[in-house]
DNA sequence: CGATTGTTGAAACAGTCGTACCATATACTC
DNA sequence: GAGTATATGGTACGACTGTTTCAACAATCG
């Protein structure tokens, strides 16, 4: 299943089919229904995992210590545009897209939208209007997405690296 | 051809055949061959057709008149937040995402997002660098695309809409 | 040892996909 | 009116999809 969401990762979601999927495993589709029950629940197993390993490389590749709201903003930046973190944004924005013609299929991505607000929060503090505030992380997130966006469109670093630089120029004020 | 736009947007990129596409517009796939050549062509009449549509509708529906950097803004997140323009947002991820696995069907791809630039640099004046900045636009259009994938994620609007009015109060500094 | 259970392989099923082929019908030109 | 281009319907092809069925193999247990 590792090596599973290696090969999503590597392939991406959209054109995800099973009998490549089980050649590159070694093994036949055969198994891989016979192992998750069907192609859906394969999936649903695959993205849990490729979230968990977000979650966990984020944690270590972030700066620990405390710092202002704009190093933070900038580690959050550096980690999500990192060339080697390229396959993970392109799975958020295929299951995304995918989410907006099917829903029902991503029961837990509204979550996975909102779950950032609690840690981001922290880290933010300073900039936030308290500690419930929700509206800064929203917007946090929505620079970073955004710029994800053009940056994996265009390929236009430099420019977008320069609007987060500019974001945070705004959020120091 | 302007139907098959209308079947495209209601129904979505994704999942698009003709065999249904034939049916809807009561013609037959034989026919959408012979008048676009290949599916890809068809498609990418309609992302054309769809486009020209898209900004004929922002000319229109944006304040004409002068004003704050801010109104312009929030005429624009109102503009592609409305209900109505569901259809055309969605859209814009579905390309954004088959163009991430497959660039080369969509040549034009970073066109589309910097075209922006010239029409929001005006705009924007009053908080841009100057008149060839393009690192402002690029962060307003973030702030929008990244608040549109939250916004058609989980559909809180009320969140979404006091980020977009944070940014403007940030901007206003 | 026999029997049952869990695991695997190969093939087939029913369906969809984009597309190509062949025939026909209509319309227009000479 | 004959001949030719343009438009359309029907059908079949080959490839692919997720899934199921049947058969065989291995191992465990009484």
């Amino acid at each position: 299943m590792a090596r599973a969401t290696d090969y999503v990762l590597a392939q991406g979601l959209a054109g995800l089919s099973l009998r490549p999927l089980a050649a590159a495993l070694g093994t036949s589709p055969r198994m891989l229904l016979y192992d998750f029950g069907s192609k859906q629940e394969l999936v649903a197993a695959v993205l849990a995992e490729a979230r968990r390993r977000g979650a966990a490389r984020l944690a270590e590749g972030l700066p620990r210590e405390a710092g202002s709201p704009e190093e933070h903003l900038r580690g959050i930046w550096a980690w999500f545009s990192s060339p080697e973190r390229a396959p993970y944004v392109r799975l958020i924005f295929e299951v995304h897209a995918d989410g907006l013609a099917h829903p029902e299929n991503y029961p837990d991505q509204a979550e996975a939208v909102t779950g950032w607000f609690d840690t981001l929060g922290g880290l933010l503090r300073g900039v936030t209007t308290g500690p419930g505030d929700t509206v800064t992380p929203t917007l946090a997130m929505a620079v970073v997405r955004g710029l994800l966006f053009d940056l994996t469109t265009t390929g236009d670093r430099r420019r977008t690296d320069l609007a987060l630089e500019r974001f945070c120029e705004l959020l120091r004020t």
